[in-house]
DNA sequence: GTATACTCTACTATTATAATAGAGATTATC
DNA sequence: GATAATCTCTATTATAATAGTAGAGTATAC
């Protein structure tokens, strides 16, 4: 697993996102500047999170992005593997990898799977919503309201 | 974390060499046509091995590569690491990465460390010995003799 | 001294990453 | 219906990493 800064963009535009839930669209303007994101680049990342189901947007004056979902019903797994593709930290570990001439006996194949399970046992189990009250716990400036 | 070709070969390279550890050097040729690696690739990889104390060579005639310690000495980790770099998914999981503004309240980053933690419980604990093992135990036809 | 085998440096093709650029489409409001 | 705000789409680019390939050089056993 991977994180690039498109993918660590992606995660830190839901969390803001998600601390505006339920009070209107937000502008790609205030989060390029809160989050420090290139503008055009933050662009491309709301463009595909749109097209992912994440996020909706509206246009025009009074537009923005705002969460497609509760944040409780987004997690940290989905987004990642969205941006940043498969966990697991070598191909031969999906299931319908057939690059492998003896997949079933190869002792590394095995041991890549357990990685990627205890991470995936992590980053499947953290929603937005989480990340949330835990951000709002310890860092006292964190802003969320409109 | 991301397992390169480098590093998968690099692997399936030294279990080999634990596969024949004790039974003088093995040479790049038969290592390569066993693990179906690019000659000139394994080379460079066995060279970048030999200086990090992995393996010893000895050159000319009844020359070869082998293992500089004991199979049960050398962990995946150690030479995951070595091969591939940090485990961690992203670089602010370092102790000394001082690139992120608000590193100390940022929630992804202690996730991220959480994720690196349970990679390297899995890693660091399993030794070329244990590998050994295992794949003697599910490959009959494994071919640990010299 | 010759065959065998490791050593070293350089080069190359392909792909991913992290942007940047600019024209186009939609909407609220006056 | 003009205008400003805002999202939308496609193309381009610079840099670095990956996965090799090439070839000349050095050491050793016999």
């Amino acid at each position: 697993m991977k994180i690039t800064y498109k993918g660590d963009y992606a995660l830190k535009t839901i969390l803001d996102l998600a601390a505006h839930f339920g009070n209107g669209p937000v502008v790609i303007n205030d989060l390029s500047r809160r989050l420090d994101i290139p503008t055009k680049f933050l662009e491309q990342i709301l463009l595909d999170l749109k097209r992912a189901h994440f996020v909706e947007s509206k246009r025009g004056k009074i537009g923005g992005y705002s969460l497609a979902r509760h944040p409780g019903q987004i997690t940290l797994g989905e987004v990642t593997r969205f941006i940043d593709g498969p966990i697991e930290p070598i191909a031969c570990v999906d299931k319908r990898y057939s690059g492998c001439h003896d997949a079933g006996a190869c002792v590394f194949r095995s041991i890549w799977g357990q990685v990627s399970s205890s991470t995936a046992k992590i980053i499947d189990n953290i929603t937005f919503e989480d990340l949330l009250k835990r951000s709002k716990r310890t860092n006292k400036s964190f802003n969320y309201q409109i």
